[in-house]
DNA sequence: CACAAGCAAGAGCAGTGCTCTCTTTTCGGT
DNA sequence: ACCGAAAAGAGAGCACTGCTCTTGCTTGTG
């Protein structure tokens, strides 16, 4: 385990979460735009250049922020899946649908922190490397779910177009080995749209447009996970 | 028509459109949060508070970049759409992958301008009222595409559960009072997606998922279609 | 032709990210 | 127990930002 080792490393991860915590309040107050490492100093009672012994650059401490996102998403999608499956661990069609909502109801929760993660990238920004990992855990969450109908019940999918076989070979072998490259498409398909459909909520596109979002969005998380080839009642 | 009074106001359009120039200059270089008004002033042989005559802060700038980029893709969209009728007038899952495959390609080409408009909303920003119809253009023109499709051959749609009629009801006065509302549904869970699959390529979500863009996007677009109910070939 | 409106310029304010130097505190090896 | 090294904080300062205000100049119009 992490041994810490004396009262300074305590203190020093001590005051990094606190850092994290008050940028956060900051970012969900205003928006990543307005966020300012001089307030967050501030608001901690440190100046300003301290906080630069703990994030190198206003861009290292989104990036945390970004990470802490990312991670903080893909727990509730998995907290959700995983109470899912205990209550009805054959409805697969509902675990993929108790993965969306958990999705969008921490979305629209954190409006900023999603536009952190989801919106636009930030300047020239490249997501470094530590991201991938925390980024992935929703996306993994989809496949682990289509994975567990496909074995229990099969899957229907479309067939693939011709010119997308080779793409989608590759793209099962990178996912998901075991599963059929249909299926890898399908899931990849149904999560730039399942995202979709949460960004369109959260940045205000169905503002003036869609009233009843839980109805629709429940139609639609179902529809997603139809599309990607789960079926509505496991079969007799 | 707008009979242009005098050399002043000539000047003042045409300084209007070398400042928004200039700024999508600065825009697509190095994103909306780096655009200053200050660089853009400097670039154009001005001081920066002679700027403010014609854009009275910087989020009014970006609010007419923004009605530019909406406008700028929705003419892309339209064009591609009214070339594909001409080709193919009956093929309106072909004229639906067209409009498509416009919005990707003009997203791809103008990645800042794109995420200014499909992007997380900037600072605390409310999308004024002058953008609310460009921001329409590429909806209105799926809506009439799937009209077409429904006038002609009629289309082929899953039916509504029950929890969502009011809501379909609703959303089809609101959209296309002459259509179906399970078409309106089906309508903008479509466009929302369309969205989703560009913002995730556009903003890097695909980088080391999915590698030929094209013939990944090319599937979704026809899928979509579908989903819209549109037919893959025109009735006998 | 004079006058009011439109426009440009410059200085200035408050705020930002970030760097540098200087002082204080803390820790680990002898 | 001490002493040098490393870590942390404080403060000043630089270059930049959006925006305001005052001062003149230019231009169109009564």
């Amino acid at each position: 385990m992490t041994t810490v080792r004396g009262a300074r490393a305590r203190a020093r991860i001590e005051i990094t979460v606190a850092i994290k915590d008050e940028a956060r309040r900051q970012l969900a107050a205003e928006g990543a735009a307005k966020l300012s490492l001089r307030a967050v100093a501030r608001e901690l009672g440190m100046v300003s250049s301290a906080l630069y012994r703990y994030f190198p650059s206003r861009d290292e401490l989104l990036t945390a922020l970004i990470i802490d996102a990312y991670d903080a998403v893909g727990a509730a999608a998995e907290t959700a899946h995983a109470s899912a499956v205990r209550t009805a661990p054959r409805a697969h069609l509902a675990h993929w649908t108790a993965v969306c909502r958990a999705v969008r109801a921490w979305a629209v929760d954190h409006p900023h922190e999603y536009a952190l993660i989801y919106g636009s990238p930030v300047p020239g920004y490249t997501a470094p490397q530590d991201t991938v990992a925390p980024a992935a855990r929703v996306g993994l969450l989809l496949v682990a779910t289509a994975r567990a109908a496909w074995q229990d019940e099969g899957v229907a999918l479309p067939p693939l177009p011709d010119g997308l076989a080779p793409e989608a070979e590759r793209l099962a072998a990178d996912l998901a080995p075991d599963l059929p490259p249909a299926l890898a498409v399908a899931l990849v398909f149904a999560w730039a749209q399942l995202f979709g459909l949460v960004s369109f909520e959260v940045f205000g596109q169905f503002n003036r447009v869609v009233e009843d979002r839980d109805a629709f969005f429940a139609t639609a998380a179902e529809r997603l996970g139809r599309e990607a080839g789960l079926l509505s009642r496991p079969r007799p």
